[in-house]
DNA sequence: GCGCGACAATAGGTATACAGAGGGCACATT
DNA sequence: AATGTGCCCTCTGTATACCTATTGTCGCGC
């Protein structure tokens, strides 16, 4: 593992958590202290963080840990839309029996409505069922689409944007779309897929259309 | 317009028209003499196209201009097949008058059979009208990925696996989605554009399964 | 008092020196 | 003669010094 990827790893998964708040302003050396590098790699970090849309980067300027806006969440939605259903609908086709299980493991996670820490769990296991499903189609290029899309809507989940009691419909959900797959039913998982993510669309956007973009988008003061 | 932006420019020129063999392995120095850089902006530039997908790093060992694989053709046509549909029905809701005329404007353009520059000219073309529905979604993600799978397939397009005297066909279903698209009617939009990528996929692959997938991954000899 | 311009401070962009990892070649040993 | 081991060379990864562009501030002039 060279220093550039360890930085990427760290520095994305502070982003991704929040740690590092949307708008907040950093200098390359403020991130070569913090994650005890020097320039180089923590530069070589971020330009790939500004192309997996995490990092702007503005030339002379600095760097800014990518806003959450409004338009960005509704277009990732519309974007995940699009390619998730397909995906589940190549699944279904074409996923092996491991696979399937792997997914089962990770349909079936439910978290526990006020613990945090379960609420996070539940989101990386959201995330590996979501990629997972999409790597099972076999197709590399839609796996990386669906994987790019997942990532950066959850900045939005770690802010606590859709923390609610869901739970228990999100698992039934979850394993509908897995049971399609396991029943090789292509067209079921297809629709139930689009279903999930149009629930978790609508269910999202009651809490979230009450945060300002603003309050978002908003640099940290510091 | 910093040195690494000039040479990612021109790199990723050299590649998607095969003037840099798929496979062919560089060394960072070879690339800095070649664009007349130091290795710095050379590694950002590649790293960057890493990402994209048309240059392979292997650490310690080198840089790889990726291959291209009959897999990743198929693959790359298949992801098409879900997004350029949707991406033009989005445009038929969304698109601006200058949107259109723009669109218009590439996808009447047509290839003399046999002269090499107009059938490059209407590579770019056709990447324009592509990239251009995409971009009237309004959905910058959507545009992003529609780009992105273009782009790679491009390099199939430039190897002339595709060239072939479908001229006036092409130019026929081109302007048959941006019709619908002018016309504002989604449905016919997408049906058009889905139709258009199966036709492609249909008359390249004729085209394309002569070719072996070892004659085009092979590393160059040099 | 307002505005324009120049200068200084800051921070990213580039070049380069240095270190460490990998592979190849040569020599020795079996 | 073949194979294994060790050294060396090359090329990438990292650190750092230097260059340049941008911006904000200070001062002068209108």
């Amino acid at each position: 593992m060279t220093t550039a990827n360890r930085v990427h790893k760290q520095l994305k998964s502070d982003i991704v958590t929040c740690k590092l708040a949307p708008g907040r302003c950093l200098s390359e050396m403020e991130l070569a202290k913090r994650y005890e590098a020097s320039r180089t790699p923590v530069r070589e970090a971020c330009r790939r963080l500004e192309h997996e849309g995490l990092i702007e980067i503005i030339p002379f300027r600095g760097y800014f840990i990518a806003p959450l806006t409004v338009a960005d969440f509704h277009n990732l939605h519309e974007l995940q839309l699009i390619v998730d259903p397909a995906a589940a609908a190549l699944a279904a086709q074409r996923a092996n029996p491991g696979e399937i299980e792997a997914m089962e493991a990770c349909a079936k996670y439910e978290y526990q409505v006020g613990v945090q820490d379960s609420y996070y769990e539940f989101l990386q296991n959201n995330l590996k069922l979501h990629v997972g499903i999409a790597q099972s189609s076999c197709n590399d290029h839609l796996a990386k689409v669906v994987a790019s899309i997942h990532i950066r809507l959850m900045r939005f989940f770690y802010l606590g944007l859709s923390i609610d009691a869901y739970g228990p419909v999100l698992v039934k959900e979850h394993m509908g779309i897995v049971d399609a797959i396991k029943a090789r039913d292509s067209e079921a998982a297809r629709k139930r897929a689009e279903e999930h993510v149009s629930n978790s669309i609508r269910r999202s956007s009651s809490v979230f259309l009450a945060a300002t973009e603003v309050r978002l988008g908003e640099p940290e003061v510091d």
